[in-house]
DNA sequence: GACCTGACTCAAC
DNA sequence: AGTTGAGCCAGGT
């Protein structure tokens, strides 16, 4: 399995009305220090298959996206995510290793 | 294999 | 509180 693909099964298992940083997908995947690399994935994936939109910086912003970050607090909003002044409020959901 | 890029993160100023 | 620099990683050139 590439790696990629690791962090997409990690986006998918994300929960509705959740979120996820980017941190938290790397250290699911077995490289906390990957962030950087797992938004490179989404990147290649972009408006695809996954719920990329529920994965947020750990600072509570949303981070970069095709539609812009507006678009994507939209989304969540939509889905029960408590967004306040673009920043994520609510609790941020903890993936597990595999 | 080296170099540059990028949806990242942390610490220091 | 906003900016800067350094660190890490995968992918493309």
């Amino acid at each position: 399995m590439d790696f990629k693909q690791r962090v997409f099964e990690a986006c998918k298992r994300i929960p509705k009305g959740r979120v996820a940083t980017y941190s938290a997908i790397a250290r699911a995947i077995g490289n906390p220090k990957a962030a950087r690399a797992v938004g490179n994935a989404l990147d290649k994936n972009r408006s695809s298959l996954v719920p990329c939109h529920r994965v947020i910086r750990s600072d509570g912003r949303a981070g970069g996206f095709a539609h812009g970050t507006k678009e994507k607090i939209r989304l969540l909003r939509k889905e029960g995510v408590k967004i306040r002044n673009g920043k994520v409020q609510g609790k941020r959901f903890e993936l597990l290793n595999p």
